[in-house]
DNA sequence: GTAGAATGTGAGCCTCGGCTCAGGTTCGCG
DNA sequence: CGCGAACCTGAGCCGAGGCTCACATTCTAC
């Protein structure tokens, strides 16, 4: 706490230390190779123990160095985790920029379900330690506004996405819906090993409901308003 | 451990703990008292912080007893939290014993759907404590042993109920759909704090899906064989 | 009333995890 | 070469949480 004793001399940006900041930036290709190195440790830690079994001793003997050097690049245990949930966000960011599509293309709304939703599978497979910040198990510290993050970010892509497909849908409707239905995605891609079953079975699942928000032709509220949404 | 050191003499029953178990019965009221007030505090510390930030020396506190009082009746932090999750699936059992219903009863079936959870719905609300070891944010440890636990026992009471009002769909279609659905339940009821809101979704949502594996006449297999499951 | 069981209490032991620090090694560059 | 910056190291401080234990109090049964 308030420990900065002999490092006041001006790092190079950050003035002062919020919780989970980084600490120093490296110069060198040794310091950059040994944050890289200690990212990954904790990406595959996250996977195999979990976040509230992550210790930075622990980060540090996987990724071959010392404690001290953990510290060197990281204020704390939760900055290398923003870090590394900051990756991940790049990453679902670029796909959702680049890769969804236009829901009127597609037919049958299950067929655009499986699209969006295979592109994060693949997400998901390639990127150790992501399924820990995805589930989104974690309400509180780090992970959980991580999570929250990232589930803003896809939920505000989507809905813009679908928003220019169908102006008809109110807003409210169109965001009740997709909200469940992320919800259901996120659910089944978390607990159920599988992926190709889970595909197939959102499709199933979600096709229909989507459909009944969003017909095809048009864009017209189909039931019944309801009450206060707690997304 | 080892450290019995003086209460070697019969307790009464269990022989040598294992892990997570009670240790002594009380035999006073004044025991059985102190015993219900520190499992209380635990259900509603539960809510308040959740699993992980859950300590003795705050249940006791909360409880208004001593540390030492705790370890009178409960053998270690496991020991009391699988208490209570015993006592939720209790609930469970009885309310799933009692009230879940023939689905043919029902014309369509998100009203059975309704039905089912509404059920779930007022467990849920009425104890305190519930929602950590419902949700099945927690794999390892107590709470996601009891978990696990909890859930099978909705998934079996749930399928024989399906199996025997439709006896024509395949044991393994019936599972899988079974399986996905309560995951839906399961992730809604736990991430949405409205409610009513969830019933009425999970309605729409699941009531054309269970239809599609469920007609209300038959129990014909209605699509595509599928692969391994990972429920 | 009194023995002995049941129960209550909290200081404190022990372990473990986050994090520091003082001293070393390596690197970039003139 | 030499000097300062960047980087590395790990013993150890600190606090927190699980749990024990020796002793105090209350209850039950005779």
């Amino acid at each position: 706490m308030s420990g900065d004793s002999h490092c006041q001399e001006a790092l190079e940006a950050r003035p002062h230390q919020e919780a989970g900041q980084r600490r120093k930036t490296p110069r060198q290709q040794r310091g950059q190779e040994t944050l890289d190195v200690l990212v990954s440790a904790t990406a595959t830690l996250l996977d195999e123990v979990g976040y509230e079994q992550l210790t930075t001793k622990a980060i540090a003997a996987r990724a071959g160095t010392s404690i001290g050097s953990f510290y060197q690049f990281f204020a704390n245990k939760d900055a290398i985790v923003n870090e590394l949930a900051q990756r991940y966000r790049g990453q679902v960011r670029t796909y959702l920029a680049g890769s969804v599509t236009d829901p009127r293309r597609y037919g049958i709304s299950s067929a655009w379900v499986s699209q969006v939703i295979l592109g994060l599978v693949q997400i998901y497979r390639n990127m150790p330690g992501f399924r820990g910040v995805w589930s989104g198990r974690h309400r509180a510290g780090p992970l959980g506004e991580q999570a929250q993050a990232l589930r803003r970010e896809v939920f505000d892509a989507l809905d813009q996405t679908l928003g220019e497909a169908f102006p008809n849908v109110s807003v409210e409707a169109r965001q009740r819906c997709l909200g469940i239905a992320l919800e259901t995605a996120y659910q089944l891609l978390s607990n159920v090993d599988d992926k190709k079953l889970v595909v197939e079975e959102l499709q199933r699942l979600l096709g229909p409901y989507l459909a009944s928000y969003f017909s095809a032709s048009n864009g017209g509220e189909t039931t019944t308003p309801i009450s206060r949404s707690g997304r």
